[in-house]
DNA sequence: GATGAATGAGGCTTCATTCAT
DNA sequence: AATGAATGAAGCCTCATTCAT
């Protein structure tokens, strides 16, 4: 019980410094330049290891973005429920801080969710899709607007805009903000203004 | 005079055909997928002839960039020149308008430059970025957001991000609706007033 | 002692289950084909613990050959020592008759000893040749011929042929009827009979 | 034309070595242990060239196979056309000749043919079977069998096994005498005969 | 003895690039 | 300039074998 334990514990870890080893490899040098080679270097293990772990090179991937989104998903979800009865500009808020909170302290993954595109073909079949995990913050923006719908607080023409325009605003601050050491939480109340208000004066 | 300058202009078309062959089949099958075998192959070329017009794969996606880049600005700037003395919305408008009806005819390129993110390091070294096509835009969408703010119609507090902002909002409509047969252009006036009032009521 | 001796047969245990699912392994998807992890899945063992049990992956195969080729000698063996002071004719018929019946209760063993070919050398050195297994029958073969050539049943010219013949007669309809739910004993007679009269009317 | 006509026949030079390199290497070490790198090399070329000529390695497995029983049926045919009207001894003697004449000067094949098993899964899928070369012969040898039947110089009880086991015989004589230096066709008259009246006096 | 994760050599395949024609 | 076969580095993956627990 003990020894399976402690070996299922340590299988674990491995896995992570593997998932570890690929997010910072492919922050640093892309999806396509993570080779299974460079990451075992940087994971200090053979690469046979890999595949103890994750059955193939598009596994490896199609994990590691499903670990980290539902990390950002816990995270936003958690954050968002305690203000899931307040007025709709708090939980609006709520929202857009929790996304650059999250980030602030994941910018490897935020690199490669960036360079994350719409799915392609690739070597072997249709590509898994690690894809569109940053879409996956649409369904949460979703939530949002429609309680800004109900509250009457928003615009009802063009609506079904409105939760892909507030992921947008949230990625061009992302993007534009990626290399500044300055926190990406600080641009929350600019991006919220922006998006309720718009740019006019 | 006239040999050269057929001789010029056969050569251009062969360039021109390997360039819109790596187009098409990066569109379908992603900037990787398109090797030079295939890219030859759908020009109706050897291989080696893609030697004779581009130094290597590298720059054949660089000059593909830059062409593209190029006409899209060429487009957008021709249709902003007309309604440079017009007011600010009208700009703007037009803008909107030069870019969804510029993509509108230029899927396959707009495949592409979506699929396009932040520079990375490739096979040979780092890439000579053909990337940012689409963030070229930015450079319009500040001259707009400049007009605005002089003739205060744009609020000034983060007003440094409102250029990205507006071409974020575009590229999530044409993220959006890139697989639907209805132009995009039909989208402007929503972009447009989504970007000046915002969402709310 | 009784310890020992109990060790001993778990061990033998644990052996006949690595050396059974090798077979029913190698008959499914070929000699090739049999990994040692599949293997061990099959036996409900461990990997490591085949080598606890043979030293390498060729040794398995070794032993395994050579064990079937033992129980099929000692079948036919002792089925021929009851027609020992028979006639030929006779002997011939329960020799045939034993092979026949054996390989139908061994139909896996049959499949992987019919794939087997001429020695070959293999990943680490020259195979041990688990080959041959079949060809371990000619020996008998041999005595039977010997016996109708003692008794004058058999013309002598070409005689060193005949075992080879006798058993190429059997491998034939082996072969046939691999895949037939019918035994392939029912075809004894029709092979004793083309190997002592021929073909010919 | 010309040019075209020598860079054709210059590839097929280079397929016709491939292939060979392949047969001799498959010949000596199995088919399994015949690995690219190794037939490269023995051919002279290149790794990479390998697939300029083949898809896989599956291909050109199955392309060895198909040519080598190509020229084997080609040789038996031709010769056996010489003796269609002739009586069915002489047209089963001349198939056997033919048999054994082509193999005498095709070792290397007939070392592969006879590793040629039944067919098994492998790595990639149903092996696309190069499998059966051997097998082939079958057919040959069933137009022969119909010959004697028709002239009713054969038993028609088991008929239907006669074919299997003439090739069975033929086989086992090639097998016995394979690393013997003397021909193979010196053992014909042996096997016509035992096949026709059998083994016994 | 049993376990199974780790190892790394070796296999197949792709593909940008070169070069003789 | 065009051609396309040859090249070989580099990638992914498999699997027999080892070894710490």
């Amino acid at each position: 019980m003990a020894a399976h334990s402690l070996r299922a514990r340590f299988k674990e870890t491995v896995s992570d410094a593997i998932l570890e080893a690929t997010e910072q490899l492919a922050a640093e040098v892309g999806l396509q330049g993570a080779s299974l080679q460079l990451i075992a270097q940087r994971a200090g293990i053979a690469v046979g290891t890999i595949y103890n772990h994750f059955a193939d090179r598009d596994e490896l991937f199609v994990v590691l973005f499903a670990r980290r989104r539902e990390e950002l998903l816990t995270t936003i979800d958690a954050a968002c429920k305690k203000t899931l009865s307040a007025p709709f500009a708090d939980q609006l808020q709520t929202f857009v801080r929790a996304v650059f909170g999250h980030f602030d302290t994941r910018r490897a993954f935020l690199r490669i969710a960036l360079e994350d595109g719409p799915p392609k073909e690739t070597r072997k079949a249709k590509i898994s899709s690690p894809h569109g995990s940053m879409e996956q913050l649409r369904a949460r923006a979703e939530r949002i607007v429609r309680v800004g719908l109900k509250e009457k607080k928003l615009r009802t023409e063009g609506a079904e805009l409105l939760p892909l325009f507030l992921i947008s605003a949230i990625r061009a601050v992302l993007i534009a903000k990626i290399d500044s050491p300055k926190p990406f939480a600080e641009e929350s109340d600019t991006v919220v203004k922006l998006f309720l208000r718009g740019a006019s004066r």
